[in-house]
DNA sequence: TGGCTATTTGGCTATATTGCCATATAGCGT
DNA sequence: ACGCTATATGGCAATATAGCCAAATAGCCA
């Protein structure tokens, strides 16, 4: 067989590669609970504007997020809030691993000793 | 305000960059129905077995995968079985994206007349 | 029309990721 | 010990991504 990895996957992978930025992860959020215009995002981000535009792009394309132009502004909208449900899971990985890290410090600081 | 970008946004964006691979993703889905050796892998995946260990070191930095010495070989599962939920939410957002996408083949087509 | 604001695009450099090859490491059986 | 299998690591070249600046575009208002 050749392989199993099938385009299934890779257009999988291209959603989760558009998330995957710390900038475009805080700019999901922020739509879940908001529209916000381009501008809005700049500020609460605090970088050049044409990056945020970038990030939103990248968003776009990947069927995160929508635009809708009103008036002088563009105001982004979250197309599917089902996403934020995963932020959890996240949070559930983190603390494992925190968990888990916390247990090899104790492991290393008890050198075998019971406390 | 310098920026809304927290270190917690930091954290999610690496545990999701991990994913953010069609092998990877691939890894994912398949050790969520099995525990699997990186011999068992590389073969499914079809590339060089040393690709296929890195992919599983990200995956493991991550915290996103575990891995169990037995016998000759090393067997890799998925640590946090709630990532396989939002795979459902990524085929929301392709579909939509396809419905979406439908229309604006059939607005160009039509050129503005009624079918 | 011109000037103003909001957003996007092009160009560039710095950095990160990918995947192959060759090599190293680890554990098994003899 | 040896050879054999399974996995990991180092190195390298190709490609992709990020973020800044400058410039283009689009819409509003006078």
């Amino acid at each position: 067989m050749k392989s199993m990895v099938k385009p299934q996957h890779e257009a999988r992978a291209t959603i989760i590669k558009a998330m995957a930025h710390p900038s475009r992860l805080f700019i999901i959020e922020e739509l879940s609970k908001h529209e916000r215009c381009v501008g809005e995002l700049t500020e609460m981000i605090g970088t050049d504007a044409s990056t945020v535009s970038k990030h939103l792009s990248v968003l776009k394309n990947a069927g995160l997020v929508a635009d809708e132009k009103r008036g002088n502004s563009i105001f982004y909208n979250l197309r599917c809030p089902c996403i934020m449900d995963f932020i959890g899971c996240l949070e559930d990985v983190l603390s494992s691993n925190a968990k888990q890290h916390n247990e090899i410090l104790k492991c290393c600081t008890n050198h075998g000793h019971k406390a």
